[in-house]
DNA sequence: ATGAGTGCAAATGGTTTGCAGGCTC
DNA sequence: GAGCCTGCAAACCATTTGCACTCAT
């Protein structure tokens, strides 16, 4: 268990584990990734390349927002890291879960809720093999807004 | 009724009616947005903009694709389209159907497949509800490959 | 020491925009 | 005629890539 990451355990999340990948894949640990892969550890609200790389500075100033990218579509390619594309906005990331999610988006704040509806996944996989298909994989994006206003269009 | 879109009658779907979106809007009816709309009539394939592009330069080959940019967000603007980027492929579009419909989408062949499911829209309504938020819009994609192969990935 | 990985800068691709002239109203 | 639209070219923005150098193995 790597130290600070105790409140992963507790909530039954492996904490993704760049050594092992690395051993795997046989790619090289460098301390570029080490940071990046922290970094997403922590994040809790999927951030872009560029807000990434603000981050990574602060640790390691000679980070190129290049070497993010890179690391970025490595990662997505082994399965470690989901990219997501919400509206017309720039691709955001999030650790790999093991359970799959969608995502509420708060349009107003930019906030991103994530929820899972078994109900919806037997659905679509209704549906997909009721047209001839199979489901190599999905999105489901729900764009909303805060509910507990009283006026209306402000 | 326009003179050539009678099938269109015959599926209760009727025509982008181009020259009274211009006179409610305040906008001028140009030939190239003539066009645009009756390429998007015919399209089944819900193609592109350099795709409409091409299919317009074929009637007018003065029509520039910065007109076919301005006049699909214009008109996605006013309703009368939708805009769907699948996966990180360019944007297409597609006539807004009074309904509502998500995609299947073959990512071996690109082709788009249209369905509805009153029981997922249903669904979705009730999370966003149950996390205090309600919906503005959503998008539900499903990628998939034809399910007819005996083989496993070739 | 080898070559995978990096930083930097330049290239890319889809889309947007500034501007001068053209065409609808 | 006024000014909305258009064509053209340049600008934009997220992302990718070529290249020489660096550093993990």
């Amino acid at each position: 268990m790597v130290a600070g990451y105790d409140w992963l355990r507790a909530l039954h999340i492996d904490p993704i584990d760049i050594v092992k990948i690395c051993k795997e894949c046989g790619l090289r640990l460098t301390g570029q990734r080490r940071v990046i892969v922290e970094l997403l550890q922590q994040a809790s609200d999927h951030p872009d390349a560029l807000e990434l790389h603000r981050r990574a500075t602060k640790v390691d100033p000679r980070i190129a927002l290049s070497t993010i990218y890179r690391t970025l579509s490595l990662l997505e390619e082994k399965g470690v890291l989901e990219r997501h594309v919400f509206g017309s906005g720039p691709a955001r990331f999030e650790r790999a879960d093991a359970e799959h999610h969608d995502h509420l988006i708060d349009v107003e704040s930019g906030q991103v809720v994530e929820f899972r509806s078994d109900e919806i996944e037997r659905l679509q996989q209704q549906i997909a093999r009721e047209h001839g298909f199979e489901i190599i994989s999905h999105r489901l994006e729900i764009y909303v807004r805060p509910l507990q206003r009283r006026k209306r269009e402000s």
